[in-house]
DNA sequence: GTGGTCTAGACCACT
DNA sequence: GTGGTCTAGACCACA
C-alpha cells in the first residue's frame, strides 16, 4: 500500500501522507482519474484522525495533484497541471546542492555521489508501474 | 559572511544556521581548526536571538562539525570524524529518491534530472575554495 | 444550451444552475412564460443528479424566477415580481464593496475599477437578446 | 474593530475573518508590517476557537496578505506581492457580471447600476484611512 | 456517503 | 508566548 505513516516520525503525519501520494502518483501506482479512498475510509484503515487526512487531501488539492468533487469524492487529477519549470529547476537545484553538502559530511566525493544518483535513478525507473 | 538567514523562510532559523555552517565547511570556506564566532558575537552581528544561535551550535556539535572548549571558544572540528558510510548511503538515497519525485511533478524526466544533477555538481566543484 | 456547469468549480452545482437560469433570464434568452425543461429531461441532458436539478428549481421558485404548475410543468414567471428595491440596493452595495476590496488586492485603483465596470456593462448590453 | 464575525452566518467563520482582514488592509486600517493579534489573543477576544483563527491566518498567508514568523507572531506583509493582473481582471469581470445579473432581478437598469457603483466607490474612497 | 467546518483540549517546536 | 499539529467528536451542505 502507498500509505504508510509513522506517527513517531518528526515529519507531520499529514505531510507524510502528501508525500506518499505524490510518490504513488510519480511511480504510477495511482493513475489520473483514479478515485482516492474517502477521508473516513482511509482514516479507519490507517487509524489516523479524519481531520488529519482531510488536511493532507486539501494540501494535495492545492498542489493540483488531486481534485475533489463535492459529494462524490476525491480523485487523482486528470489534466496535466501547468507547472513553472523554471521554478522547478531552481528548487531541484537547491535540493541537489543540499545533497552535495550532506554527501561531503558523509565523506562521499562528487564522483561517488553522481554514481549513487545514477544508481537511484535506475532503481526508480525499474519501480515504475 | 557565509550565512544568510531568511526569517521568512519556513525552515527554522537555527536549521538555516546549521546548514549554512555545514555548507561553509563543505565548500572549504571554514577550515578544520578555525575559530567560530562566539554565540553572543554572532547574535549581534546577524540580529538573531542568542538562544537560536546556541541551539544551532549545539546541533552542529552533536553532528561533530564543531567542538567547544570551555573558556577557549568554539572551533571547526580538527580530526576527521568517523562516519557510518552505510547510514549515509541510505540517507542520501532517500534524499535522491525525493528529488526524483519532485522532479516528476515539475515534469522533468529522469534524463533531464540526471543532467541537472551533473550541472549542479560541476557548479559545486567550481565553487570550492 | 444556456447552462454550463463545471463540476470542478467550488460553487455548488445547484447554485451554478440557479445562476445560469438567472443569467439566461436577465439576458433575455429565457423569456417570461417560457417552459423550462423538466427535471428529468435536464438531468439526462447534462448528466447531473436529478436531486441536484430539483434543488436548483426549488431555489429558483423561492426567488420567484420560475413557477411550477402541477401536472403542466415549470415556467419562467409571467408577472413581474414585486421586489424590495431597498433590500436590493443594500445587497448590491455590499457586492460592489467586495469588488473594491478584491480590486485593491489585485492592485487595481478605483478609477481602473470603474472603467472596468463600464466596460463590462457595455459588453453586457450588447449581449442582450 | 475590523473583526466582527457572525457565527450564525452561512459564510464560514474562517472566511469571514479572511475577508475582514482583507478589507481592513484595503481600507488602510491594517498597514504593512503591523503585528496581527496572536491566534490565542484574537480567539479569546472574539470567542472563537483558536483553530478557526489559525485556519483563517493560514489562508491569509497563502494569499500573501500576512506572513508569520515562527515564534514571533504574525504580521501584515511588507513587500507588495506580485499579482497576475490578467487573472484579476478576469475574476473582477465575472464578479461584475454577476452584479449586473443580480441588479436585473432587483429591477435596476444598467444606468442605475453604474450610478450605484460610482456612489459606492465615492463612499469607499472617503472611508480610506 | 462525501468532504467542509467548528469546538475543546492537548502537545510540541521555535524564538 | 508564538504558531503548528493532532485527536475526538459533532454538525452541516452537497450530490
Amino acid at each position: 500500500m502507498w500509505f504508510i505513516v509513522d506517527p513517531r516520525s518528526s515529519i507531520p503525519i499529514y505531510l507524510q501522507l502528501v508525500n506518499g501520494v505524490k510518490e504513488a502518483v510519480a511511480r504510477g501506482v495511482l493513475v489520473a482519474g483514479e478515485k482516492m479512498p474517502s477521508v473516513r475510509e482511509l482514516a479507519t484503515q490507517i487509524t489516523i484522525n479524519p481531520n488529519t487526512i482531510a488536511k493532507a487531501y486539501q494540501e494535495l488539492e492545492r498542489e493540483g495533484i488531486i481534485e475533489t468533487f463535492r459529494g462524490r469524492g476525491t480523485f487523482v487529477t486528470q489534466k496535466k497541471k501547468e507547472v513553472n519549470r523554471e521554478d522547478g529547476k531552481r528548487i531541484l537545484k537547491m535540493l541537489m546542492r543540499n545533497i552535495l553538502i550532506e554527501a561531503y559530511h558523509f565523506q562521499f566525493d562528487s564522483e561517488e555521489t553522481v554514481g549513487l544518483f545514477q544508481e537511484v535513478v535506475r532503481a526508480w525507473e525499474k519501480e515504475q508501474v
